[in-house]
DNA sequence: AACACAAGATTGGATATCAATCAATGCATT
DNA sequence: AATGCATTGATTGATATCCAATCTTGTGTT
């Protein structure tokens, strides 16, 4: 459909939710210019366009950054994804045929295998999709890109996080949701969507600072060479499960990759690198 | 905060939902870029941030057109706007204090005066303004910026549609919705909301064909002008009222204004002037 | 140590240029 | 006359280069 810029605002996108890209990290329009080989303007575009998707903050004369949410965005954002998911359910409830109903069941299922099968990763995309598929059952497209924009959001929001989940609980929300719609218990179906969103906001610790594990130019090279299927080699998804080990991910790119990002001047010895441990990198979902 | 593009956007936002600039219109970007006396490169920002709103479509090598929803579009944007509203008002039937309520029961009560003396254009901004204020009180930034979206694109629609409305019943609807919320019976509200827009949808008779009365330049010409308050001079509301007299617009502006409407090849003489006749270019609310 | 000033870097934007693509025109053919 | 085809023109997508404004940084002075 479009050009370039289309598909570099695609990929910073994907960085973005893969979490490769981190809030606050500057997004150089000469630096990426030159790791996608386009001239600067296409860049600009982009990152116009990941602005109006509220995953970058454009601020003038200084460029570009990969969004910061506060606290209060964060929670105006769950109220928000709420809110649709709310709305779509009582939509559902009523003009949802069985195919529908089925397709949901078969998609909880899938998802419960995977849990089963010890697959966290996969269950984690299927957990996600859940909320993804739920919406497009609703046949609206405007809906479904206000729905997908703000899930964008919300994945934007783990980078920033840690996280403290009890996936069993969240799992079963999504079966608990499909049985009670299905019923046509729908106020206890939307109660229950509105505790799901509230249970994964009230494990945030939001921890502000953030220290990128690589440069701009390590984050994004796994979606350029040509053919390759980003989803198997570019989703970093390491889920530390219940071992809280020390994570491997600050390591193993070594301690000498740059800062890129965007810190007030406040001392940056004090925020010790040890603080950029992750408890807790899965999708809640 | 940003630069020309952004303010660009927003003027061109303006004319199109003040119906200057109507769907289907070329956006060429040397056209605007001389129009504007910038660069095309900041017109094409320009027309990436309203693709990305939805009031304008690009297409690959051909360029920008303000946006044609289909009619099922406009379903769409409608069921999404009244379930955002709806889900906003089982807010604030809960968290709603009292100043709040009295800044809704204030707001419509200044429109019903605006309807008393006659000022309809006054009503049809402030019909307007209560969706707005209504989520506004919702607090939350993120809700509103969705709402606000849905607005406009609601706005575009009604270049393309020949409405019917009751007017004095929509305009009661807005009483009876905060008499219904502050009193607690929020399943009525939420059913008068989902009327209310519906009884819009349904005056929509959708002639697909829209025909431009003025060039771009033209349409955006009070726009300009240095510090001129567009609100007195830009906004051409001309309100058909009840008698539905040949509307002067197609006229006075002279059938000699060039059509810069991009049409697909069906013969022109088909569609007479005649057909762009509005009955009715009011605002419901 | 605090402040002021100068140098460097980055962004925002203009201009000129080029290739690719689409639309329209005109011509030739049936 | 109507249809089909090729050329022409116009517009977009994109690049390179250049310049002004602004922000950051580093240095020097008090």
């Amino acid at each position: 459909m479009s050009g370039r810029s289309q598909s570099i605002a695609d990929t910073l996108t994907r960085a973005i939710i893969d979490h490769r890209l981190v809030p606050g990290c500057k997004l150089g329009e000469r630096e990426l210019a030159e790791i996608f080989d386009v001239s600067r303007i296409v860049v600009r575009q982009a990152l116009i366009r990941l602005a109006d998707d509220g995953l970058a903050q454009i601020e003038r004369n200084r460029g570009a950054f990969v969004a910061k949410p506060s606290m209060q965005e964060a929670m105006e954002i769950y109220d928000a994804l709420t809110l649709v998911e709310q709305g779509v359910a009582a939509q559902l409830s009523d003009r949802l045929g069985p195919a529908g109903w089925a397709e949901l069941r078969h998609h909880v299922e899938r998802q419960r295998q995977a849990v089963a099968a010890g697959n966290d990763a996969l269950a984690d995309v299927l957990g996600q999709e859940f909320h993804t598929v739920f919406v497009r059952l609703s046949r609206n497209k405007v809906m479904q890109e206000i729905h997908a924009q703000l899930v964008r959001r919300t994945t934007l929001l783990r980078s920033l996080i840690t996280a403290d989940f009890d996936y069993c609980n969240l799992l079963d929300d999504h079966s608990r949701v499909v049985d009670l719609l299905e019923k046509g218990r729908l106020k206890q179906a939307m109660d229950l969507i509105d505790t799901h969103h509230r249970t994964v906001v009230r494990g945030y610790i939001m921890n502000r600072e953030v220290f990128p594990e690589m440069t701009p130019a390590e984050a994004l090279a796994p979606y350029l060479d040509g053919t390759a299927d980003a989803a198997t080699t570019a989703v970093p998804l390491r889920r530390m499960a219940k071992s809280p080990g020390n994570g491997d991910a600050a390591t193993h790119l070594g301690a000498a990759a740059h800062l890129h990002v965007h810190l007030p001047k406040t001392d940056p010895a004090s925020t010790s690198r040890a603080s950029t441990k992750k408890t807790n990198r899965g999708l809640p979902s």
